[in-house]
DNA sequence: CGGCAATCTTGACAGCGACAAGATTTGCGG
DNA sequence: CCGCAAATCTTGTCGCTGTCAAGATTGCCG
């Protein structure tokens, strides 16, 4: 099925967004060629133009399957803050290449009508995990949306970090744990063991 | 001092330096060409090699050049973690191209010997004035470092972003009192209006 | 079966980073 | 003041890249 026979490939699109994603992982985005991802697909230097129009397009579509991705794993993370904290930090590490596309406006088409739908379904299921949060009950004081934001800063800085390799040493191998220990801190300031 | 008078230049390290920056600041670090910012500065197109090396090379002098200057900022922010905070995130939209760069290892040379000491001098300037925060006497459970992290992941995610602009549109223009009323929630997890 | 749209190829062009070799200037020892 | 070495900048070149245009091939639908 995904084999390139003949003349038509057959599943260009989606091995090339696969490779694509394979190399950002190794190299960064910065160094992807779209004539490396037609080479590695054992294609023409002009194919991946005819499915994603620009490398600017290819970057978008990789943005929207990152969103989605992200939706699945947040809704399916539960309704505990903590545990969509720790869900977004995993997926970050987990789908790196994804994760640092959907954040560079410079390198996607930001205002791109599929990316912006696929952004604002993984905002849903945020707010809507948020919405109903067991950890602080009493509402905060600056509106619904501060500690929202005093989360979703949280966990995307420590992913960031984390991914960029700025974090000290010490803090292990396995980044769920640690960003758990560190999202502790938004409710009980005094104590992050439990 | 600053002009291009015959063969030498005369402060081309510097002119180069700074029109990288605002370039960056224009179009991103990915659109940064060498043999622009050559013909910004009235150069040839093999010029900027010569005092950076590499592409890399001009990158990690930008980084060097912007930790330098987040550590000048934190000194000059005071000793209370909030204060803090703010100058972290203010520091970052004002010199967005250097933060951006600074946070980007698969852009600049990571291992430098110049960028380890200058991130190293910025990292002990936070370190310093972590030390004695006034706004949380009782030390964190999970070791020194828990909270410290936690402050570091909630001011580099809000900046981050903001920067990104995947932030809702009603936080205003200002992204320091933003980011203040969002890090008051570290410490004081029912109330941010204080 | 015929034509049309989708898909892929071939070819070309300008721009880029990097390297090598040469030109020019500065600075410093004598 | 001279001359030479090092620093600085230029010119030329190479392979690679993204993008566009035009043509070849294939699948599909009437």
């Amino acid at each position: 099925m995904s084999d390139t026979r003949g003349y038509h490939h057959g599943d260009l699109r989606r091995t090339l967004l696969t490779a694509a994603v394979q190399a950002i992982e190794e190299s960064g985005p910065a160094a992807l060629s779209l004539r490396d991802l037609a080479r590695r697909a054992g294609v023409s230097h002009a194919a991946p133009a005819h499915h994603f129009g620009d490398r600017a397009g290819l970057f978008t579509a990789i943005a929207v399957q990152g969103f989605d991705t992200l939706a699945a794993a947040l809704a399916e993370a539960g309704d505990e803050l903590l545990d969509l904290g720790v869900a977004y930090v995993e997926f970050a590490v987990r789908h790196r290449a994804h994760f640092e596309v959907m954040f560079h406006p410079d390198l996607h088409r930001a205002d791109d009508a599929e990316l912006r739908a696929a952004r604002e379904r993984s905002g849903a299921v945020l707010r809507a995990g948020l919405a109903h949060r067991s950890a602080r009950p009493e509402p905060a004081a600056d509106g619904p949306q501060g500690d929202v934001l005093a989360a979703w800063s949280i966990v995307h800085g420590f992913a960031t970090l984390w991914l960029a390799g700025a974090l000290p040493a010490g803090l292990g191998e396995d980044p769920g744990a640690a960003a758990r220990s560190v999202i502790r801190h938004l409710f009980t300031p005094a104590a992050g063991t439990d």
